[in-house]
DNA sequence: CGGAACGTTGACGTGATTCAAATCATGTGG
DNA sequence: CCACATGATTTGAATCACGTCAACGTTCCG
């Protein structure tokens, strides 16, 4: 049963989704390795393949014509990403980090779906999850402040890491700068100077520029939601 | 087939969409008249519905907890809107103009796609162009400029109202300048200004303020994609 | 006709960007 | 293992696009 509810983007580890996937699409991909900043697709290319996260991050994106970037979403372990609108991506997918992805045929996944209803449930969950992602996002960029937007980002990252009990463990920032301003909807000095401000702040700690410690994490859920 | 592809934001005239409806839905379904600025659901609502606008237009939005508001979409004639995750609405529906929709209870909605592949078809091309939509509309509050949104929002306007041939009829504009404004992430007074703009560099001109005649369109897909 | 909501226009303020430079990582060859 | 090259990040100063505050016009409906 097709239940109109999905769960692609929600933070679930990577174990859960993958023991949940469907024997199916697991039979039929293949496994590949990719190094870091290693384009998947393009926007324009011909949908031809669906991949889902092993291990490590993606990142998708859209461009402006004159080369303003906007990232749409980042990808983890567990999510499925790939999915297309008439034939074309949506966007650009590349590598964050070295990753690992499995690569599904289109036709052979589409015919998996008209086979087992579970499959056909998995991808409306992923395509449901990441519209609910999509939309929580346009309320950031249309209408938080910088601080609130790295707030909410943070948030996100940390929830998603959060699986161990102890919540006071540095978290891994596996994007750079750039990135988080291009999906944040910023330059990277502004998300550079907010980091500052949440440090001043004692919100967060830096280790290194790759990792934050959250050091009051109901403040920074409260700059996340605008409440002061 | 399910196909992974989609149409439900796609400029398609109602009755394309409404031909296409699935039998199952049309007979299932119950239609409402409802009056301008009345709320469908909000976004907290539990999901028991589905949606199909069959004349008029609705708003859909999210607020921030001190009453920011982000229009996530329009939805016209022919559209489904309604969907979920987890069982909750992705935001808060309301009407715009005089409208009528069909209400669909969802139970029934989810047997019907188990029974008919179209219907499932038809759900999953809905969440799928929602998706492209949303994720173009990311692009926009993200890096495009005052200017650009608005262009690009009366491009918009103007693509999904354009079925006969000649184009220099004026568009209509059905929603409030606050509407236009939190769709495009601006203030009422950024709209307007933008729309002096356009008007004074003759690219539009504007009949009363409730709609448009596009005067170069040519120059307004260009200003859209940020070309100068 | 009156008034209330909506829209436009102007003056000014400000958060974020831009341009520039210093500092910090990270990896490499000697 | 160190010195240096290279890119990433941080910090500073000036600027700008858009927001805020305020006043004025316009439309529309009771």
């Amino acid at each position: 049963m097709i239940t109109l509810n999905g769960s692609n983007n929600a933070p679930l580890p990577a174990a859960a989704a993958t023991a949940a996937g469907p024997q199916l699409l697991e039979r039929s991909g293949t496994t590949r390795s990719l190094p870091a900043k290693h384009m998947i697709y393009m926007e324009t290319d011909p949908a031809q393949e669906v991949f889902e996260v092993v291990s490590g991050t993606i990142k998708l994106y859209k461009l402006t014509p004159d080369g303003r970037r906007q990232i749409t979403g980042f990808t983890y372990p567990g999510q499925i990403f790939g999915l297309a609108d008439f034939g074309e991506y949506l966007h650009t997918a590349e590598t964050v980090t070295l990753c690992t992805i499995r690569i599904y045929n289109r036709s052979r996944v589409t015919a998996a779906m008209d086979a087992d209803i579970a499959v056909a449930q998995r991808f409306a969950a992923a395509a449901l999850s990441d519209l609910a992602a999509a939309q929580e996002h346009l309320l950031l960029l249309g209408r938080k402040t910088a601080t609130e937007r790295l707030a909410s980002f943070l948030i996100d990252l940390a929830t998603r890491a959060t699986r161990p009990g102890p919540t006071d463990q540095p978290v891994a920032i596996p994007m750079s700068r750039l990135d988080i301003a291009d999906y944040l909807g910023l330059t990277i000095e502004t998300v550079s100077r907010t980091f500052g401000r949440l440090r001043a702040w004692r919100v967060i700690a830096l280790e290194g520029a790759s990792a934050v410690r959250i050091l009051d994490r109901r403040r920074l859920a409260s700059l996340a939601a605008g409440d002061e």
